[in-house]
DNA sequence: GTGTATATCTCGGGG
DNA sequence: CCCCGAGGTATACAC
């Protein structure tokens, strides 16, 4: 990785039009060659860069950074405090945990946690407007699709609106009923549920995990 | 801005849970406080990260970095390579160009470039879901309410469906029709746009800004 | 590659 | 403060 703290003015063209105005920052290249142009604030987001892949060229007036999509960032450098190298190495990576892929492992496995005696019939069911998080079968044999967030809000309501609409046209599939399950539902989100006749559940993701391994409650 | 280059293990635990094993990389401390752990690839984004404001905590063994919702990031701390500060004072911040709120602007000083003789009545009318980007009558005096985008999507004609459908029922303004307003317009969105009777107008943003300084066009 | 959905989204505006 | 919508969203994943 290198590090350059540098008077600089910055444009960049591409999907807008952007300027930086001369000020002292932080340019950081990483090993990937993604460009980012960091200030001394406006948390982690640089104000301009420039990702991966793309081609930079170095001159005596400063770096011409562009990609094959066309979008150009150009850094004029006119002064330079500091030109550091830093080896770093590859990285073992984030590992991450309680994301909506896992609520869905875990509902996948459970999906009576959601309602008695529902059953599953596939996960990420597809269709052609997108996959369908769960769908289960109901103890009364009806066809339920479950769309899973871990926040409950109208988008997700829109979502599986949309998917309703898609299944109820299968005859082999109609009547198809709908619920949300989230770990928090929003007010807005429970209405417009409401008026669609879409079910609401909200979870509990550490109980849902205790669920997963029942042997362990036994200790 | 304070740049530490050193071996560290991280873990975060706040919206979700996440880990990182020990490796050599960037911690950056900003002046208004944010704290961002980078390795040398993945884009301009940290693997980890703390937003301002929060307080920082040093120890022999590494920093412990919390704020008020609960959330901490612990970094253990295990061998430093460099720990530098750099002063880079207040930046003049970016200047944008070319958004959505600029074609807004232009299409509510020129509705006629939606459709012939469409007037406005308001930019960002209020509603009880979210503000219209522009209601509009028509040359018979039918109300019409434009959503504006960049790129007209599926999501775009939902958020016009949804304003259409809270329109239409108040009866001083019904009945009302929709228009969808980009500079490039998907295909899936055309289609789903046409089985709700929303119209779709794809914009040339040049043009438009041509438009609106006519006297620059005689030059 | 396009299409679809997620994100510790981030960020800003309005009530 | 929350809610809502935009973003050069970026990123992952399926088709």
């Amino acid at each position: 990785m290198r590090l350059v703290v540098a008077e600089c003015t910055v444009t960049y063209e591409g999907r807008l039009t952007a300027r930086l105005e001369r000020a002292r920052r932080l340019l950081m290249v990483k090993a990937d060659g993604c460009v980012a142009i960091h200030a001394d604030g406006g948390a982690y987001k640089p104000l301009n860069w420039m990702n991966a892949p793309n081609t930079l060229v170095e001159t005596d007036e400063g770096w011409r950074v562009s990609n094959q999509k066309g979008e150009v960032l150009l850094i004029e450098i006119h002064d330079v405090d500091s030109d550091t190298n830093v080896e770093l190495g590859v990285d073992p990576g984030l590992q991450k945990d309680g994301v909506e892929s896992h609520l869905q492992e875990l509902l996948a496995e459970q999906p009576g946690a959601l309602e008695t005696g529902l059953q599953l019939i596939r996960r990420e069911y597809p269709t052609d407007i997108g996959p369908v998080d769960l769908l289960c079968r109901d103890a009364d044999g009806t066809t339920v699709a479950v769309e899973i967030k871990r926040r409950g809000e109208i988008d997700g309501v829109e979502q599986l609106t949309r998917y309703l609409e898609f299944l109820n046209a299968q005859p082999d599939l109609a009547p198809v009923r709908g619920v949300l399950a989230a770990q928090l539902i929003k007010p807005q989100a429970k209405v417009l549920a409401g008026t669609r006749e879409i079910g609401c559940v909200e979870l509990d993701y550490d109980r849902l995990r205790g669920l997963e391994r029942p042997q362990q409650k036994l200790f």
